[in-house]
DNA sequence: ATGAATGTTAGCTA
DNA sequence: ATAGCTAACATTCA
């Protein structure tokens, strides 16, 4: 799914537009999709909307719980009453709202509608119970300790200190932490000058310091220009994020690197994810 | 026009 | 335990 700044972005807006509201109606599409009895959540009020790691948890006040994973391409807009100044639609939600990409729609009450589209339907809608999310979600179980959040350096690097796995395929890993991808473990790895295919225990203390410290920056960078809009995310208001102008090294294959060393920034593969990197800066 | 790539993760094999 | 591949699926790009 779009990474941790994207799904906080959806996230800061679904609180504004949905909180408060009831659910009157569900209708789901596509079956695949939405994993539960959508009956246990009808005629419900939304009381909540958390966020761990990538994962989006709508808070019911029956203690049901929708638990929301938008993997690649899953976005969720809504339309209604909440909607102040009306964003044109971005383009990159395919087919538009109700159309072919649409695989679950909730009603809301006072005319409020939460499309959720999702060109390759690898996305999930679960419904749990509120205090057991962690046993009805395998990956929520998983999860390790978030940045930005229950993530330390100390936990950090003692994480590194255990794996022999390349550091970017490691930052990558939702059970050891949480919350980076890979636009923003490539644009971190960048800023911390790290090389992506070295393994993370031969790194110095004051690359790790230095890494972790990146991460967050990259994280918080990507929160405050409201995600990165490189593929299909958009936010609820059907806007795009920003962050796609910014990265780093991300997307940015044969441009110059930013840290005006002359080199032109390489893309590999690394774990089966396309890797980019400044050759001269992160030797 | 074929093949490969795309912000993710689960499940299988070794 | 862990690493590495593949599949889930549709679209776009080379």
């Amino acid at each position: 799914m779009p990474e941790l700044p994207e799904v906080e972005s959806i996230k800061l807006q679904l609180q504004k537009f949905i909180v408060g509201h009831k659910l009157t109606e569900v209708e789901v599409r596509w079956p695949k999709i939405f994993i539960g009895d959508k009956r246990e959540i009808l005629d419900t009020k939304i009381l909540d909307i958390r966020r761990f790691g990538k994962v989006l948890v709508v808070d019911l006040d029956n203690d049901f719980s929708l638990v929301i994973q938008i993997k690649l391409t899953g976005q969720l807009i809504y339309r209604g009453p909440n909607l102040q100044k009306a964003r044109n639609l971005s383009e990159k939600v395919l087919g538009g709202l109700g159309g072919k990409h649409t695989h679950v729609i909730f009603k809301l009450d006072k005319g409020g509608i939460l499309y959720y589209n999702d060109v390759r339907k690898f996305g999930r809608i679960m419904v749990a119970k509120t205090d057991k999310l962690k046993d009805e979600s395998k990956f929520l179980s998983k999860l390790g300790a978030e940045f930005l959040s229950d993530m330390t350096k100390d936990k950090f690097s003692e994480i590194l200190r255990k794996s022999s796995q390349a550091i970017k395929v490691l930052l990558m890993d939702q059970t050891k932490m949480a919350g980076a991808g890979n636009i923003y473990a490539n644009d971190a790895l960048w800023l911390a000058k790290i090389n992506p295919k070295r393994k993370a225990n031969i790194l110095k203390g004051s690359e790790v310091e230095n890494l972790f410290n990146a991460i967050e920056d990259v994280l918080r960078k990507g929160i405050k220009k409201g995600g990165a809009s490189e593929l299909a995310y958009v936010t609820p208001d059907g806007g795009e994020g920003k962050y796609q102008e910014h990265t780093l090294v991300y997307g940015r294959e044969n441009e110059p690197c930013k840290n005006n060393c002359g080199e032109k920034i390489k893309k590999i593969r690394l774990g089966g994810r396309g890797t980019y990197f400044c050759p001269v800066c992160q030797s």
